[in-house]
DNA sequence: GGCATTTAGTTGAAAGTTGAATTAATGCGT
DNA sequence: ACGCATTAATTCAACTTTCAACTAAATGCC
């Protein structure tokens, strides 16, 4: 795909230790987020799709639209509502104007489940995170990722 | 294991652009390191396990210590190893001090297959991250991330 | 209307991961 | 030197994720 340029640019010192800092620093966040959920038998992706209908209208939502806004692939989306379902927290419903489509639907079981979850996800995203970065920290670090992921959305091209 | 705490402290408009902007642009990144690392056909844990191999003195490690700075779980580098092995990058010696214990040794073959991949890494490191992050940036991302690490450390007993 | 193409979503098999149980060797205390 | 707890590493079974193939409905086009 990318045409191989000559020479690498390996990476300096200073960015050496921003990518390890930042690489290393996530690795372990996200193991402990998904560990302390893990008492909700929720995974982080089960808990954004979960988060993600509760705050939609009717608290509802097509599948692929689902799927596109958790960012997991429609396929993972089908298997993990399969097992979602079988918990109780969601349904699946024919939709009536498109009818190869579904409605993934939040179950009022489901909303308890996150009503029940959310703070200590909060929790969790604070003491292991926010708490530790100032007022000033927590700008730079949303300017700066939201400058990467506009960077990313216009390179990579959104197959799913 | 935590105590359960009255009120729950809800995230600021600061704090959650700060998360959201962070956990969003880092899994679009992750996402696209290694979709490109895979034409490689290595996987971002699999890239880690031979990278530190291939900077250990005789390009060999013990299994544990190696599942341990690569952040995976000692039974995760165990199926990792007989896939890797079967690809001839690796292979396991007997390790004679300590006779329950294995050398994970990097191959000529695995050698050559990482220099192969690493400049393509960097690269993609580069364009997906590091290049739009000033110098001043970078500084600070791994100010914050070190100190973000530090207290995960701290916090989680490592047990893998 | 009729035919090709695209889109929504699911499925099944293969590959990957996890966590607990297992095997075997080491080390420690008395 | 004995027994017991610990450590190194693998294995098994359950579960999750991926990838490609599939069904069925919608759309576009002439």
């Amino acid at each position: 795909m990318a045409i191989k340029s000559s020479a690498p640019r390996w990476l300096s010192a200073r960015e050496m230790k921003a990518w390890r800092a930042y690489i290393f620093a996530s690795r372990r966040l996200m193991d402990s987020l998904e560990s302390d959920l893990s008492e909700h038998d929720l995974s982080m992706a089960d808990y954004e799709v979960l988060a993600q209908l509760s705050d939609s209208p009717e608290r509802r939502m097509r599948m692929s639209e689902l799927a596109q806004i958790a960012m997991i692939s429609k396929s993972r989306l089908s298997h993990r509502m399969k097992v979602m379902e079988k918990a109780g927290w969601v349904k699946r419903e024919e939709c009536v104007e498109d009818r190869r489509g579904y409605w993934a639907v939040m179950t009022e079981k489901g909303w308890k489940a996150i009503v029940k979850a959310a703070p200590d996800h909060v929790e969790s995203v604070r003491t292991r995170f926010l708490d530790h970065l100032s007022a000033k920290d927590q700008e730079e670090l949303a300017k700066i990722f939201d400058r990467v992921e506009g960077n990313l959305r216009g390179q990579y091209a959104d197959e799913n």
